[in-house]
DNA sequence: CCAAAAATGGACCTGCAAGTCCAAACCTGG
DNA sequence: CCAGGTTTGGACTTGCAGGTCCATTTTTGG
């Protein structure tokens, strides 16, 4: 039963949507009134309420979807790509970047803990975009097995699940520092140290004892 | 010019932050209001302005040291005495079993995204735990340096960076998907391979070349 | 024991932002 | 071209949470 919108019903949704999303990185989730929405779309209140009957909670569990899927949209074509160690090193670049050049406005900033708390489904939109990402991850690091660049006996699960802990903390720490040092320590030491599984005897992917 | 406050008062006034910091762990920050606080700890309306002249903002300010101080506090002794290879297990058990104890109820939820934008001083309170935190671990790292358990060639400080983002990730994660798992992966990960860095010739702890 | 200061209780005010409503403008297909 | 919908504008309502105020009680220092 989707609801009936001609094409310049669907344009000015979409408006809203991506005037709401960058608004509310500039500025924070709590800080953004609908009003602020309404000006720097050129919409009325009218409009709002129109395309989002439940109001601000769906407006903002449409933005985190939007976000969400931007996140690894701007990885690409790295993210789905990590076939050797310079693919890997510009997609780790690309973050790097990225990050950088975005600093404090951060999508997930606004995904996580403030909008996760409001909308009870953004964090199901947050928890979604962690597993893909966590499995385009994994996929990279099995095609390094696959081709004889990372150590068989790394499980590529865990490794995956390290690295994107490291990836989102030093994210975080970017947020509150303002230093992007702990984004690159976690993603060099940890990609580091899958490249040196491979001539290792032994088995650093493993749990300890 | 420190406000003249009697015994009673100070209970009073810490009263109030530690039930305010209660309530805000378990139910979020911007679903608290002055009035769950007044109720949760008995007092009124009159002491909260009383003993927190500029309202919220304040209160929030205290609440945010108190947690993060909290935060240091949990992984004493063991963060404080990682000088041999079951000291650094004891500890990441021990932060394992918190986070999983406490599950979504995480002050830096509170913290971080929440507080940090409402109340400006609050970005200071969080910055200076993480610099904290991780200077910890560094010391911890250097000290397993001089007794030879890890390689000289590792830097310190960015071995702690990395560890501290893993953490950080780890928790994030925790709290929106559910699972402890990148954590552990997180922790286990780093430190298997700072284990690791005594026994091979070359050098994990570099940047990529 | 008595002033002065601190602590407390709670009624009241106020502003604001979400949400409601409806009338006007507009498209669109038959 | 007209009758149904969709889209738009904006005035109005409402609830609520933060903040103000002051009268009363308790504590403290001398």
């Amino acid at each position: 039963m989707t609801r009936a919108l001609t094409r310049k019903g669907e344009a000015t949704r979409a408006r809203i949507v991506a005037g709401a999303a960058a608004e509310i990185r500039e500025r924070g989730v709590d800080e953004v009134r609908l009003e602020d929405v309404m000006a720097h779309t050129g919409t009325s209140k009218g409009q709002l309420f129109h395309y989002f009957p439940d109001g601000k909670e769906e407006l903002l569990l449409a933005v985190a979807q939007h976000e969400a899927d931007q996140v690894l949209v701007d990885q690409e074509p790295m993210l789905s790509n990590l076939t050797s160690w310079p693919a890997w090193t510009a997609w780790r670049d690309r973050l790097i970047e990225r990050y950088l050049a975005q600093g404090v406005k951060c999508p997930l900033n606004g995904l996580l803990g403030q909008t996760g708390r409001r909308a009870p489904g953004a964090q199901a939109i947050v928890t979604g975009l962690m597993w893909r990402w966590q499995d385009k991850i994994a996929e990279g690091v099995r095609h390094m097995q696959s081709t004889g660049d990372i150590a068989p006996e790394v499980d590529a699960d865990r490794a995956a699940a390290a690295l994107l802990a490291g990836i989102q903390g030093g994210v975080l720490l970017l947020l509150s520092t303002g230093k992007i040092d702990h984004l690159e320590a976690a993603l060099d030491l940890t990609i580091d140290s899958l490249r040196a599984s491979r001539r290792d005897d032994r088995n650093p992917g493993e749990a300890r004892p």
